[in-house]
DNA sequence: TCTTTTAATCGCAATATTACGATGAATGAA
DNA sequence: TTCATTCATCGTAATATTGCGATTAAAAGA
């Protein structure tokens, strides 16, 4: 126990937990802002820009890579890197084909209420249990 | 350390991020995909449908709760799943702002290659480094 | 009341993630 | 060649997440 057990769901699921996993982090958040607010190749700075260690850093740099969202560009001793655009449109579909519309008429229960006080708020209507 | 350092980042990066940390699980992806699909209020039945332990489907639901995508309501002892449309539409519309698109006439590195090939890709152009 | 059903919670084990210092590899400059 | 710079990687520690059996709590029904 303790690893997730990819193999009870689909490929679509895996890959779209994996990409939410690539922005889970706020770290990651703010290297990817700070790349489109600079609107260029960042070479170094995104170490003194963020706050953490090098080292923290290159390893958030390195799943932003392996999640497709970023690319390095080698220039003598730093490494460049900005927004890879395909994957970046790439993810935004797949994330906002995700988070399609609820259906019309989709059964909404009603307001959480605690175990203890009064319930039965959703047996009585036929879209729900 | 071992703890994601949130004072490092600001309260929306810190919120992006766990938005994102509550779909970034394939199990939560199938659950809320499930509660689409069957557009009403859902007891008990997730279990079945996901094949994880009782015990485990309840932990993600609870994730899911707390990140405010989903509600459940107390029906005698069932408690009945759904989607939390305002909730919903609030994550979606906050992730979709966050993948803008990239600005007209974003630098792009060239294609990532690798330290030890011939590199200089980035340096020649002023947007860069 | 006693039993069954349902789901939350507890406690634990396994694994993953986060963070960082230290080291190493590649490059450019002196 | 030697040194400094930059960044990836290694090793390790701390913390978080995942998963599940066992237990508990609440409610319905016999």
């Amino acid at each position: 126990m303790g690893a997730t057990k990819s193999g009870l769901f689909t490929q679509q699921q895996n890959d779209l937990a994996n990409m939410a996993k690539a922005i889970a982090h706020p770290a990651r958040i703010a290297i990817l802002q700070f790349l489109l607010r600079t609107n260029a190749c960042v070479c170094g700075s995104i170490v003194d820009e963020i706050g953490l260690a090098q080292a923290t850093i290159s390893q958030h740099l390195k799943e932003l890579k392996t999640a497709g969202l970023i690319q390095g560009t080698v220039d003598g001793t730093s490494v460049c890197y900005c927004i890879n655009p395909t994957s970046w449109y790439q993810i935004r579909d797949i994330l906002s084909a995700f988070f399609t519309d609820i259906p019309e008429g989709h059964y909404r229960c009603s307001p959480e209420v605690t175990r203890s006080s009064e319930a039965k708020n959703c047996a009585a209507d036929e879209n729900c249990c």
